[in-house]
RNA sequence: GGCGGCGUAGCCAAGUGGUAAGGCAGCGGUCUGCAAAACCGCAAUGCCCCGGUUCGAAUCCGGGCGCCGCCUCCA
């Protein structure tokens, strides 16, 4: 590679340069959603942020295998299932479909590979073996449990002391175990839960083990780049790590790469506060692109505070990329020369995106050239309509924006159809172009108070028109 | 109590030692029949406060104040 890219590791609290396992290829673990109930803004956000990382290193020529999994058996998905009475198979099998047709609605690429732990039980069941056998974990009546003070290094992840979480915290005492700090790597299953045999009798994985299987298998013992929301931090991660090297003997991720949390309004979103906000429904009330925008103008480290003022500010700074895209588009081509000034706009952009990204996928960076190349490429219109230069700028601004996953539509598109869609107003397509019929001959007449009646008129119904030399042009407001 | 993070213009948000990107909103100008869009210009003499290090700090160190996350299921 001949950029370097560097990311921040949780592991180390320190930006480091990415150097992969095996040179070209890079192998990557994000944790997936226990399927229970919708996707939300925050499975979204972890989605779009690993989404881009894949597009952007696979951009720079990095073979990129990403797995993210999806965890079908739980206690929250049995909880569920005893409260609907719908088997817990039926559950996780229906938010799965959702969470795939939910993120494909915000333009979230497939992993390569999206195992379920229902279809590895018996490799669990294996890793626990191995796990039992290098001394780290213990059977207790039916159950499995992971021997926290055998371990050496736990809590290297999320900087906790083993000696210092023991005294006050809350948790569960539970006679089966050897020590409080200790978790299950087999459940026992209670009379009417969903079960596997196991050495230990019949049961269930539990949460935790089931990435360090699915990691593992897919992507080898030790492995590049392991992601997730920084909820995830303690204890899934830290457990996982436990687990892994207990059971391997080798260092498990290299890279742990952790996304800020949503906040709806300022406010933690939670299922107590009530706010929880479905991708669904952010989708019903916002462009896919703009939900995307929104997440990509803040660092992927830092909280992103959701709200309508933030949404609509999204949705506006999208439109300007838009209408500078369908300016460019209506022109003609001609036989106009290169636009030296656009050309060294051109360079810098391509330069400064991609150092951008390289510097721990700063997206709002990036995108912050994006705008002023932008402005470059409507000053060029501006003086010289169409050049050769402007084709290539219009290249460079689809580079970038296929590895962010915006600018898709066709600009007309976006700012027409897509936009009459999601508006509140009645009118049609068909009733906009005669108004706009009428007003031409108005103002061919100079009639000017019918021009202007008109246009107020579309203005009232959420339109807006544009004069041009020689049509008028509209979209909505 | 322990661990981690944050505080940059009216709002959102980059920037981790070299003199404040970008977006939204606002103001002035060019263009326009008038608009809209676009462009040009203006807008933080300063980056929560107080000290310190340095030729130089939003950026490093110390001390405050305020906000948040995790420590229990969570992307």
């Amino acid at each position: 590679m001949s950029k370097k890219v560097t990311l921040y590791n949780t592991l180390t609290q320190k930006k480091e340069e990415l150097v992969p396992y095996s040179e070209n290829k890079i192998k990557m673990y994000v944790c997936g959603p226990t399927v229970y109930s919708s996707a939300h803004l925050g499975h979204a956000r972890a989605a779009v942020t690993f989404d881009v990382i894949e597009r952007f290193l696979t951009y720079l020529g990095y073979e990129v295998t990403y797995v993210r999994n999806f965890t079908d058996i739980d206690d929250k998905i049995i909880a569920k299932s005893n409260e609907t009475g719908i088997p817990a198979n039926e559950i996780s099998e229906k938010y799965i479909q959702e969470y795939q047709e939910d993120m494909a609605s915000i333009g979230v690429k497939p992993p390569t590979t999206q195992p379920k732990v229902t279809e590895h039980v018996p490799e669990i069941i294996e890793m626990i073996q191995r796990i039992i056998d290098n001394g780290h974990a213990y059977q207790s009546e039916g159950d499995v449990f992971f021997s926290v003070k055998k371990f050496n290094g736990y809590g290297k992840l999320s900087k906790r002391d083993p000696d210092d979480m023991m005294a006050g915290t809350r948790i569960d005492i539970n006679e089966k175990k050897e020590d409080p700090l200790d978790f299950a790597l087999w459940k026992a299953a209670k009379p009417g839960e969903p079960f596997w045999e196991s050495p230990w009798g019949n049961g269930r994985p539990g949460w935790h083990i089931e990435c360090s299987l699915m990691s593992t298998k897919y992507l080898g013992d030790s492995f590049d780049i392991h992601g997730g929301g920084k909820d995830l931090i303690f204890p899934h991660h830290e457990n996982e790590i436990a687990q892994s090297e207990a059971a391997t003997g080798k260092p498990f991720a290299k890279y742990w790469v952790h996304n800020g949390l949503i906040q709806i309004n300022r406010e933690k979103m939670s299922k107590s506060i009530g706010n929880i906000l479905n991708v669904n429904e952010a989708v019903s009330m916002w462009s896919k692109e703009a939900i995307r925008l929104f997440f990509l103008s803040h660092q992927y480290l830092n909280p992103a505070d959701f709200s309508d003022t933030t949404m609509n500010e999204a949705e506006a700074a999208l439109e300007r990329l838009y209408m500078t895209l369908k300016r460019a588009n209506d022109l003609a081509e001609t036989k106009n020369e290169a636009d030296k000034e656009l050309e060294s706009s051109i360079e810098a952009f391509k330069e400064s995106w991609v150092s951008a990204m390289c510097d721990d996928f700063n997206t709002a960076e990036a995108l912050g050239n994006l705008f002023e190349l932008t402005r470059a490429i409507n000053r060029s219109i501006d003086s010289n309509g169409w050049t050769p230069t402007l084709k290539t700028a219009l290249k460079e601004v689809d580079q970038f924006a296929q590895t962010l996953g915006i600018l898709e539509y066709d600009p007309n598109e976006y700012l027409q159809s897509h936009k009459l869609e999601k508006a509140s107003t009645e009118i049609t397509e068909e009733e906009i172009e005669q108004l706009i019929e009428e007003r031409i001959s108005a103002r061919k007449d100079k009639n000017w108070a019918r021009a202007d009646e008109i246009r107020d008129e579309l203005d009232a119904k959420g339109i807006v028109l544009e004069d041009k030399a020689d049509n008028t042009i509209w979209r909505v407001k």
